[in-house]
Order: structure tokens, then C-alpha cells, then sequence
DNA sequence: GCCGTTTTCGGCCCGACTGTTTTCAGTCG
């Protein structure tokens, strides 16, 4: 709120609102809630914060006010200031229409686009009046974000029809879609043509095909709403020698770049979209890869997943970037349901399935356990039952592959749906909340991991991404108890839960609490969302040494001695 | 207002696109 009172007061000062913007992006990002570091008494080591925000902070923290923003409050029409979100309202614009027709709320600013008077001011004319006016209506449809799933799997389709085009040399997506940021504003594509193809290339980009509107075309980018979803995409068309500085660039954080630039401008370089550049001679240094940007500030290369200014510029400075796991490190998939409880495969295709596409060397078959009616959960009965399937399906096929499992109800007092005695017998076991999320489940999930037949909680914290949140929780608390009882905890793949999320992912692996990534799938389809738990992994800096399913069955379980 | 491997003062990323001008300001990513 500071930071846009201050953009729009600009004046002398808009280096101010830029600060208050960093300070605000800091908070937001913190694993932790603010009053932690404030009882550390380590407010000042958040980047961004100085002495003046963090007395902010202090004050806000005790009193529940800021007495310098409520001030500022009644200097500016703070209504108004909702419409910097829009695109298009910049705060000249604003402060023009403030100044010259003293409106106070967006509705009054409406009406005034709408009957022209707006457009009687110097600067507004019919196109741009029109295009705020649109921008006010599409912001409405486009308020929530896409899942990282649903945009990886637009932006395939945008990649497949553009890539046979013409001297299209090189095409792939960027910004925080390259990044695999949970959720998705835009789909960015990044292309590589001479300049004379690329004329065609934007025709086709905006053509009815992909695009029911154009937002913007020039001659190297531009922005459409897809037909398909409604969304914003856009392109970029660049030379090839200019690929890597391109990518790197498009691909942000924009934190990243401003950091990575400021270092660049320390070395007497300048980094932007079509190159590294020494400063004095003008001389262009690299760009044709993304290694040689980084390189040339004497940095290891970043993977695109660490790239939100968060230590890696830090890390790769000092060569500690570590290699995050990756897809083919993953050695099975530890949460699959059968059509015994709610999946849809009977058992012997889901593994003809997965033996065909996947080079898993194990899978564990975890259905339902009773208490989840809706999900046709199983009693011990019917598991003892799957057990000797199972035993039948791997004889047959002269292997080990299928393993044995449950996803077993954590009940409400913290113990599980299925009695010690069945559990026993299950290759693997993992203990999920599916009732209950008002309470605090804290107790619950401590006492899961206490049991001693439980490898791993499964999707820890209950959220749905923009559906329902997290069932209140102390994470900490968790992860001492996973700790303590080497119990391990999932990154369940699902593309709305991704839960753990990346920053509690974090957390877990600097914990040294093993994590384990699951498709949690329920149809063959959804065997794929493997790599968006990667990704989750990936974002949380995870090594394979952090992820247990990147180990061999004997590796796997010799990690549940102490159970 | 924040920050520091040239600096505790003087900087703060940088270029494309749009619309309104008639050479550029505003906005965005």
C-alpha cells in the first residue's frame, strides 16, 4: 500500500516507492511469518528492509497501524490506487485524471472514460480512453491465475503449431512459466528467426487460430488473448545469436535480472536482451547461450527454477550451485490409486501402463483406506485381498515392480484407518488427512509419524490451489516430528495441490526431512504430473539426495531401520 | 528508502511498444 501511495505521489522521490515495492516483495516471500524475524531482531537482514521499514514493521507488529501510511492516506485518493493493477493506469495517468477532474473511485473513473470526458484531457485520446476500458474488463476475467499444468500444456500446444514455421530456429517458453512458478499470469515464448521470417510468424501468432484478440503487435513481440483459455500470451522474436541473452532476460525473475545486472554494471558490462556488452568499448562479449551470460560475470549457470533472487546469484558467484534432481533420477512413483478404491486402472493395465512409458524400477499401489467412503476405501479385508494380487501380478511377471500400499486415513485423534496388523504387511505406507480441515492438525500428523508403519504424510498440508487453503498447521512442528521419527513427507504432484509447496519444500530439505515426490494419480493420464512435483522439488533447491524415490527399493527402505 | 569487492553519498536495469504528439512520455515486462 506504501509503495503505491508513493508511486503515485512520485515527485522527487520515486526511487522510494521502488524500495517500498523490494521491502514488500521480501515480506511476501518469507518462509516464515514476519514476527519471527522480528523477535530474531533480524528484520534489517531481509533484503530490502533498512532502518525506516523495519520501524514500520515494529510498529505495525505492536500497534496493528501504520501512523505515516495512515497519514498518506487522506493525501491521496486511495481508492483510486486499485487501478495501478490494471493495465495501463500508471500513476501519471491516474494522477492526471485525479488532478484535472478530482474523481475518487474507480466507478467514477468508469463513467468518465465512458462519457469523454477523460478523453477532453491532454494525453488521452480515443485509443488509449478505449484501451482502458478494455484492460478494466479483461482484468476482471484474468484476476485468477492458471495452474503450472494447465500453461505448460497451452504453451506445448502454442509451441507446436509455431515450430513448423518457416526459419523458426529455435522456440521455448520463458518467464515464470520457464521458472515453473505454481501459478502462471502469461504464457511467454521465446523464438529464434531471421528477420525476415518473422513477420509471418507474428501473422500467425495473432491470427484467429490462437488469438481472439491482439493486444499488442510490433516487429519482435506480441501479446493475444488465447481463444482457448482467455488468457494472455506473448511472444518474442530474436536473433539466434542472441538466443541465450534472450532466454535468460525473458525468463526473470525480474529481481534476478536487476540483481544480475547491477553486478554486471559493477564489472563495467552491460547485460540487456541482445547481449553482454563491455560498457567501454561497446564490444559484445557473448549472448548466443545462456551459460555464456552468467559466465561472463564469472557465475555458474543458474537452472531457471532457482531464479528468484533468493541467494542463488550468491551461490553461483561462489560456484555452489547444487545439481537439482531431475526426471530421470526418479526411480518410482510411491502414491497410485487402482480401480480397487477410486482410480481407474484395474491392476494389470496400470503396470502394462507404467512399464510401457516409464523407467520406473518400482511402484506402490496405495488405495484408500475405509474411512474415505466417497473414495471407495477399502477395509483391511480387501487390502489383505490386493496384497495377495499384487504378489500374483509380480509372479507372473518374474519382477518386483508393483509394491504393496495404502493411502491410509489419518483419522480425527491422530490414529490411522487401518489396524498395526494389516499395515505390517504393506511394502508402503503413506498417512493422509482427508476430514477435518477447520482444526489445527498439527497433533494429528505428529502422531501419524509417530506410528511406526507410516513412511510418509501424504499432500502435508491439505491445500487446493485457489480452492481451499492449508488446514491450519505448525509446519515446524511437523518437521521435527518427521525428523525425529525419519518419517517422510510428500510432494504430492497433483497440479492443484503441489503440496508441499516450494518454500515448506525448502524448508523440509535445509531440516534434512527427506521428501518424497507422488503423482498421486488416479488415471494414466496423470502419471505425467510427475514433473510438476519435480519442478515443486526443483524451486525447493532439492538434490536427488533430498528425494527418496530417486532411490533403489533397498536403498528406500533401509531409511525406515529406526522405524 | 536502500545499499556498498571502486562508493556511507550517489546511484537505483533497460529496451519495446503505444498513443499522442511532431519528438516523446508513459507503461510494461
Amino acid at each position: 500500500m506504501l509503495a503505491s501511495i508513493y508511486r503515485f505521489l512520485g515527485g522527487d522521490n520515486p526511487f522510494r516507492a521502488i524500495a517500498y515495492e523490494n521491502a514488500s516483495r521480501s515480506v511476501r516471500e518469507l518462509s516464515k511469518d514476519i514476527s519471527f524475524y522480528d523477535k530474531q531482531g533480524t528484520l534489517t537482514d531481509i533484503q530490502g528492509i533498512g532502518k525506516s521499514i523495519e520501524s514500520d514493521i515494529k510498529e505495525f507488529l505492536t500497534t496493528g497501524v501504520i501512523g505515516k501510511l495512515e497519514k498518506l492516506k487522506h493525501k491521496v485518493p486511495i481508492e483510486l490506487l486499485e487501478l495501478m493493477d490494471i493495465t495501463g493506469f500508471g500513476p501519471q495517468s491516474l494522477k492526471t485524471i485525479y488532478k484535472k477532474l478530482h474523481l475518487q473511485t474507480k466507478e467514477e473513473v468508469i463513467r468518465a472514460l465512458e462519457d469523454g470526458s477523460i478523453q477532453k484531457l491532454k494525453g488521452f485520446g480515443p485509443r488509449k480512453v478505449e484501451n482502458l476500458l478494455r484492460n478494466l474488463k479483461l482484468h476482471k476475467t484474468l484476476e485468477s491465475r492458471m495452474l503450472l499444468y494447465d500453461a505448460l500444456l497451452e504453451a506445448e500446444g502454442i509451441i507446436n503449431l509455431l515450430s513448423p514455421l518457416t526459419n523458426v530456429k529455435k522456440i521455448e517458453m520463458a518467464g515464470s512459466l520457464r521458472r515453473r512458478k505454481e501459478t502462471i499470469g502469461d504464457i511467454d515464448i521465446l523464438i529464434a528467426a531471421p528477420v525476415k521470417a518473422r513477420k509471418k510468424i507474428i501473422d500467425f501468432f495473432v491470427s484467429p487460430t490462437l488469438a481472439s484478440k491482439t493486444l499488442a503487435r510490433g516487429e519482435t513481440r506480441a501479446s493475444i488473448i488465447l481463444k482457448a483459455n482467455q488468457r494472455q500470451a506473448d511472444i518474442r522474436i530474436v536473433e539466434e545469436e542472441e538466443w541465450g541473452s534472450a532466454l535468460q532476460y525473458f525468463t526473470g525473475s525480474k529481481a534476478h535480472n536487476i540483481h544480475l545486472r547491477s553486478i554486471a554494471k559493477g564489472k563495467d558490462f552491460k547485460i540487456n536482451e541482445y547481449g553482454v556488452f563491455n560498457i567501454k568499448t561497446t564490444k559484445r562479449i557473448g549472448g548466443r547461450t545462456e551459460e555464456e551470460i552468467y559466465n561472463s560475470l564469472q557465475m555458474q549457470m543458474i537452472p531457471p527454477e532457482m531464479r528468484e533472487d533468493h541467494g542463488e546469484i550468491e551461490l553461483a558467484l561462489n560456484h555452489n550451485i547444487p545439481s537439482l534432481v531431475r526426471l530421470q533420477d526418479i526411480r518410482g512413483d510411491l502414491q497410485m490409486h487402482s480401480n480397487w478404491s477410486d482410480g481407474q486402472l484395474s491392476l494389470d493395465d496400470l503396470v502394462e501402463y507404467v512399464r510401457t512409458n516409464f523407467k520406473y524400477e518400482y511402484i506402490a499401489i496405495t488405495d484408500h483406506s475405509k474411512s474415505s467412503r466417497i473414495a471407495k476405501g477399502m477395509d483391511e479385508k480387501k487390502f489383505l485381498k490386493q496384497i495377495s494380487a499384487i504378489e500374483e501380478i509380480n509372479k507372473r511377471l518374474g519382477t518386483s515392480f508393483l509394491k504393496s500400499g495404502a493411502e491410509v486415513d489419518i483419522l480425527s485423534d491422530g490414529t490411522l484407518d487401518l489396524s498395526d496388523e494389516v499395515l505390517a504387511q504393506l511394502d508402503w505406507v503413506t498417512a493422509s488427512i482427508h476430514v477435518g480441515f477447520k482444526n489445527d492438525n498439527t497433533k494429528r500428523l505428529v502422531r501419524a509419524c509417530q506410528n511406526n508403519y507410516v513412511h510418509c504424510i501424504g499432500h502435508p498440508t491439505g491445500r487446493l490451489i485457489g480452492k481451499r487453503e492449508s488446514y491450519p498447521i505448525d509446519f515446524n512442528k511437523l518437521l521435527e516430528a518427521a525428523k525425529e521419527t525419519g518419517t517422510l513427507l510428500e510432494i504430492n504432484a497433483q497440479p492443484n495441490r503441489m503440496d508441499l509447496h516450494d518454500e515448506y519444500a525448502l524448508l523440509a530439505q535445509e531440516k534434512g526431512v527427506k521428501l518424497v515426490i507422488s503423482t498421486d494419480s488416479h488415471k494414466a493420464s496423470d502419471y505425467d504430473f510427475m514433473k510438476i512435483g519435480l519442478s515443486v522439488a526443483r524451486r525447493a533447491w532439492c538434490k536427488p539426495e533430498h528425494i527418496a524415490n530417486t532411490l533403489s527399493w533397498k536403498e528406500l527402505k533401509r531409511l525406515f531401520t529406526k522405524k
